[in-house]
DNA sequence: GCCTGTGAACGGCTTCACAGCG
DNA sequence: CGCTGTGAAGCCGTTCACAGGC
């Protein structure tokens, strides 16, 4: 999840007064912010998600040939309904056409000036270990536009070695190589206690947007904006399913035993015989 | 109930997975279905994703020998607000002691519990590239309770080495040897063209829930439960706030000098000096 | 008095359903 | 007639604020 920071996207120009939750102050409940300022720009960080992968499907479809896709199509290749994904579209404005649907390249096009995709934006990676080797060997990071421009460490026997033709530097050097190389996303992949510095270096080097991959809740001042990736969390999560799933599996079974019948479910032994549809 | 993928933000964002038979089917809209027969057990997947971080910072906490916190303490060092920190372990039960606070351990065991983590949770890994050598090289995966038991993958030169103490196995062993093993998670690190395919063998062999880094959109049965850590979609969702911020700067400018003044908001990019307290 | 636990208010994302246009 | 674009409704997670126990 992610960005830690309630804050809507709003990059507010001002600091949204109220912020400091502090200390449960009871606090008089200040007036009413008008707020809704903003011009117009509110696309919810949910569907800027998204956006992004609309824009990787319209790419394969690109490729295949197809000059115009409905609201549908895209829909089912992207895993989301075609109501949401026209949602989505119309927050970037109105390329489509009424009874037709979407010129694909029109699309990519929209989308990628929305997220900023026409600018290419310099990428440090920091802690060379199993993971930053990965990141950095991606060269280029996802269908380019975010080249990596240098690599960070402390390891003595990493230091000047090149990993996927970058040579690793000292993370001492990140605010000068970083503010020298434009650097706009830093990536953390360091081991947990060295992620908050590493941090507060790449943030004072002028970096506003991290990537961490550390478990580690970073505190970064309010401009900055950190997106998490967190493995164990994530298994976490997954593990939370496979409990529950065991759980409803015996409540199905009591249930069935209950209902005493229940047409054909087979109960194979592996088998999760469930089957869902159940729908609530 | 099928646990909707519901679809946090940040990194796990679970895709809806159409599954075959739904597919535009126009269906009758049954009557209204009662739902909330859920037996209580309705924690937002969002908390769980939360009660994952809370169940980290807690270690920590522990082995600096505190045995007691509160729920603001807490709060503060996990990047939340108490409130929706209350909400959270409120949903698994009441541990706490008004006036007081936490006891730790109580804290700890009863997280894990709903998490599932009192079981281990056998893992397999197919795709062993860099991301999936680094994956496999973490041993034992985060904070243990979750073994790497099987590695896949296609490259002839690969199979049977081992990579981190395992050999690697071919793909078209998945069925049998994850169902041998009782594999209940299973990462896909492979190139996107494998990943469907590899994605069904694993359901195939019985794994429910899968960690996808592959950028592909799997289309699984409902039983199957899927995350995602799409890094593509993470770069380009903070190049889009890049931009936003850059969009920002410029409105900023435009209004400092309508409103001739502003006190002292520095615009220096590097300006920080907060310190971040935490995030609001 | 302090802190937890929680009903209720709130706000934002999703879904619906239909008007509008090709 | 088909499909887009969108106001409005619905739903769900977050935040508030306070009752309740220590």
């Amino acid at each position: 999840m992610a960005a830690q920071r309630g804050q809507r996207n709003g990059v507010g120009v001002t600091p949204p007064a109220p912020t400091a939750a502090e200390i449960t102050t009871p606090i008089p409940r200040v007036a009413e912010v008008p707020a809704a300022r903003e011009r117009a720009r509110a696309i919810p960080e949910a569907a800027v998600a998204r956006l992004a992968v609309y824009l990787r499907v319209l790419s394969g479809i690109q490729e295949q040939g197809v000059g115009t896709v409905s609201s549908e199509e895209l829909a089912v290749a992207a895993g989301v309904n075609s109501a949401k994904l026209r949602k989505d579209l119309s927050y970037i404005g109105s390329y489509g056409t009424r009874g037709v649907g979407y010129e694909v390249v029109v699309l990519i096009e929209e989308i990628e000036r929305i997220l900023g995709l026409t600018r290419k934006h310099s990428v440090a990676v920091v802690g060379i270990g199993n993971l930053g080797h990965a990141l950095a060997n991606y060269g280029g990071f996802p269908g380019r536009g975010f080249p990596v421009t240098c690599l960070f460490d402390v390891d003595p026997d990493l230091l000047g070695v090149p990993v996927g033709g970058l040579p690793v530097e000292h993370i001492d050097d990140i605010p000068r190589i970083c503010a020298e190389r434009e650097v706009s996303i830093g990536v953390i992949a360091t081991p947990p206690p060295a992620a908050q510095i590493v941090c507060d270096r790449l943030v004072e080097a002028g970096v506003a947007c991290i990537l961490n991959f550390a478990p580690v809740v970073l505190q970064v001042p309010d401009h900055v904006e950190v997106r998490k990736v967190d493995l164990a969390v994530e298994l976490q999560v997954l593990s939370f399913h496979v409990a529950r799933r065991a759980d409803s599996a015996l409540e199905a079974t009591r249930l069935a035993a209950a209902h005493q019948h229940v047409n054909g479910v087979s109960s194979t032994v592996s088998g999760n015989g469930v089957n869902g549809m159940v729908v609530s």
